[in-house]
DNA sequence: ACCTAATAGGGTATACAAAGTCTTTTTTGA
DNA sequence: TCAAAAAAGACTTTGTATACCCTATTAGGT
């Protein structure tokens, strides 16, 4: 259960490559995927996401390649992840009090919020600049 | 991400209501499935499950069903969620450091953790019996 | 003994999502 | 104009969640 998918793991690996890298080198998408050991074409896609929300900066044609879109220790754990996986939701019935049951509210729902708010609060403490380089 | 399953939610809507019974109350399955409003024969298996753990005690035959194994203060969310869904488990490596990369480390690996003891946290410190009446 | 009510358990069907590939298009620098 | 690179979309494959059905087993009542 709660498990990330591959998707998600590729996202983290590969972004935290760049991190690792100065702010204005531009890496070639096919070189990241070969350091990370990811599929490249699975890798363009989940790029491609990072990409359209800023995470990443993106260069078409001769020279182009991917940069990171902001300072390392500007974006969280939280932001990659939910980037590409959604938001963190334990439960339907997080978003839509509805899925309690009939009455819009069961007893379990308090649990799963906890649940939401401590897995958040661990990954946007975070930041991709602590992991590239091993402090904290 | 980190969903629980309709098998998961089922789970715990099923055996919550069973705990809001007196404990050595029979339920007939068909009841338990219609009161919660979950498909019987999945609800069957769940049950199943719950049974050969010692979750829940179940009968055979004629005046057969289901009843609670232990009483509900001394069941927890955790254990429930773990019978049905597996371990929780953010990631791989937190299982096999394998899959970390090549160097059986990474700097992730820690968050991940940390993120799966809080969720265990936050479940275990739930009982049975507290979502059934609704104190805590 | 026999019949019926009930769970146990295996197998199957379906549908959706994840994982990954391939091809074509667009952009850009040289 | 050519070649390098990402963008975009279509497609396949695989896996898993969800659900149902059928038979076996068990126990109580007659």
């Amino acid at each position: 259960m709660m498990e990330l998918t591959r998707k998600g793991e590729y996202a983290v690996r590969g972004i935290v490559y760049l991190a690792g890298k100065p702010l204005d080198k531009v890496c070639l998408l096919s070189d990241i995927a070969t350091a990370v050991d990811v599929p490249p074409t699975f890798l363009a896609k989940i790029f491609q996401q990072f990409s359209k929300i800023g995470l990443v900066k993106s260069f078409r044609g001769t020279g182009g390649g991917f940069m990171l879109g902001r300072a390392p220790e500007n974006i969280t754990l939280l932001e990659v992840v939910e980037a590409v996986e959604g938001p963190i939701i334990p439960n339907r019935c997080v978003v839509n009090p509805l899925d309690c049951g009939r009455a819009g509210y069961c007893n379990v729902h308090p649990v799963w919020k906890q649940v939401q708010e401590k897995v958040r609060g661990v990954l946007e403490g975070v930041t991709l600049k602590e992991l590239a380089t091993g402090d904290k």
